[in-house]
This record gives structure tokens, sequence and C-alpha cells, in this order.
DNA sequence: AGACAGGAGCAGT
DNA sequence: ACTGCTCCTGTC
């Protein structure tokens, strides 16, 4: 290798991951597709990772000698055929994972996870990638790149969310969220949430810790506990979960509440869950489309 | 061009 | 417990 080459390079094998589901399937919002490959920043570093023919290579800037923090950020060693063994055998189950089969569930920052399901309400992916990456782009601090790539920042702490304030949050498209964000990160930063230390506390008093935040409903501290805290069985329920719940396990309901969308799916699904729940919502979204989705919620 | 988007919080019933 | 309204901002 060349000595004036610093990046670190990693090659492996990797069965049964669907990179694009994953990476661009709306569960992280920090990822941009760039040539063949998917280019963010994980625990502080750049990085690119390339998927071709099963073989992955990952790149960083600088050299690492020790891998734990990709390899638990996107759990390509668990062993996916034992979770969706776990799944219920329905038609349902077993369409979405014939058509997804390779999805996965990331570890993602509790906080930067926490950060982008706030501005997630009432957006769309591509309006989330856009805020996430303003945010990124105006407060946050600078990652090492290599050489011909542009530069980049991580996604900003809670202290750096705190002393950009308000307004500047405002200007990065946040809207209404500005003031949700600011206040959260207020509390993260001044320590009187521990955001890691929910990950150790059982679900639903993690949860209650989430829902006391600002911005912070069942749906979204469902998506932290699920994508950033690592609950396995958390499992969100937003329109496209509803409207296919609605459409696949209970054609005749009159109207479906989110509390009994909530129950069953907490008890339907098994220990997996959000797996589950993550199955459903990409192929509801990827194979089935909106106006699947639509026309199944006004049949009532 | 008005509704709507991968919600939350609030008041009112 | 449920309904209805508002909160920014783009997009179709």
């Amino acid at each position: 290798m060349n000595p004036a080459d610093l990046s670190g390079t990693r090659r492996l094998a990797v069965a049964d991951y669907d990179l694009d589901a994953t990476l661009g399937g709306g569960q992280a919002f920090g990822w941009s597709r760039v040539g063949e490959g998917w280019e963010g920043v994980v625990a502080g570093r750049w990085v690119r990772i390339e998927a071709r023919d099963g073989a992955w290579t990952i790149r960083t800037a600088r050299a690492e000698t020790d891998w734990e923090w990709i390899d638990r950020y996107l759990g390509w060693d668990e062993d996916l055929a034992a979770v969706i063994a776990t799944f219920p055998d329905d038609a349902p189950m077993r369409d979405a994972v014939a058509a997804c089969r390779g999805l996965r569930l990331l570890r993602q920052d509790p906080w930067e996870c926490l950060a982008g399901f706030i501005c997630s309400t009432t957006k769309q992916v591509v309006q989330i990638q856009e805020m996430v990456a303003l945010l990124a782009r105006r407060h946050g601090d600078p990652v090492a790149t290599p050489e011909g790539v542009a530069p980049r920042n991580a996604f900003p702490r809670p202290e750096r969310i705190v002393e950009a304030g308000e307004a500047a949050l405002r200007g990065c498209k946040l809207g209404f969220r500005a003031p949700y964000i600011w206040a959260t990160a207020r509390e993260v930063a001044e320590g009187r949430l521990d955001l890691d230390a929910l990950a150790k506390r059982p679900e639903d008093e993690a949860r209650a810790a989430l829902m006391e935040l600002p911005g912070v409903g069942r749906k979204v501290a469902d998506c932290v506990l699920l994508f950033g805290l690592g609950f396995p069985n958390a499992f969100p329920v937003d329109v496209w979960i509803a409207r296919a719940l609605g459409r696949l396990y209970f054609p005749r309901a009159r109207k479906l509440t989110q509390r009994r969308l909530v129950r069953f799916s907490t008890t339907h699904f098994g220990p997996h869950g959000g797996y589950a729940q993550q199955y459903l919502f990409h192929h509801a979204r990827m194979n089935l489309g909106r106006a699947w989705a639509v026309d199944s919620a006004k049949k009532t």
C-alpha cells in the first residue's frame, strides 16, 4: 500500500445483508449513496461501504486497528435466520421476508437517533435527510476525510445543538421541531437524561423517560428504543405500519385506534417484533406502494 | 392550489 | 379514551 495513503481499508464477506434497504430505508438519516457505495459518519469517523457480490469493502479516513464501532453499528454478524425464525408464520410476514430478505436493524448512537426521529414528525425521508445534513454541516464537528473526499461533519452533539440556539435550528428547516430538539438537547447536555443508561433499564421505564422529552411521543420513543437502544420488541407504529397492519391483519375492521394496533403489534410479532415491523414497513413502502396502503385505509 | 407527508401537544369532550 | 386543531415546509 502506498505509505502516503493513511486510510483504513477492510474487506470481509457478508451474507444475507441488504445494505441499500438497511442504510437507505428510513431507520437512519445520515447516509448518502455515492457511486457504488454508501458514505456516512459512524462513531465520529467518516466511513464508506461498498457491497459487491457479498463482499464488502469498508474504507475509513485513517488506519484502524479496531473495527468494533462499525461492527456494532451494522450488526452484520447477527444471525438473521434465527431472528426471522421467531416471526409469526403467517402470510403477510412470509411475503415481507421473501421480498426484503437481508434487511437489517442498525444499532445507532442514541442521541443521533433521538434527534433524527424528533425531526421526522410529519416529514418524509428525503426531507429528514436534508434537515440532518444541514444540522451536521452547520453545527457538527468536522471529521477526517480521505484525500479527494469533500469535508464532512459528524451529527452535532447535544452541547452544540444547545449552543446553536433555536433560531439557528429553524434555519436548518426544522420548523416547529426546532424548540423540541433544542430543549431535548439541553436535557441531555446538562445531564438530566442519560440516554446510554436507558438501554439497561426495563423497556417500559426507558420509553416513559423518552416520552417525557418535548417532541417525543410513543412513535418516536419506540424508534429510539428499537434503532438506538437495542430493545428488540419495540414496535413503532407510524402511518405506514398502521395502514399495512390494518390491511393485512384487520381487513374488516371499521376503525383501528393507535392503541389497539400497538397492543396487537407487541404481542403478535414475538421477541423480535421490531425486526418484523421493519420488514412489514419496508415491504409495504417499497413493494406495495402508497396506492395500496391508502386504498386499504379508505376501504373500511 | 389544497391536501398531505413515516407526529406531538394541547384543549375539549 | 377519542377527536380536532395547530405547529414549519415542500411536493404533488
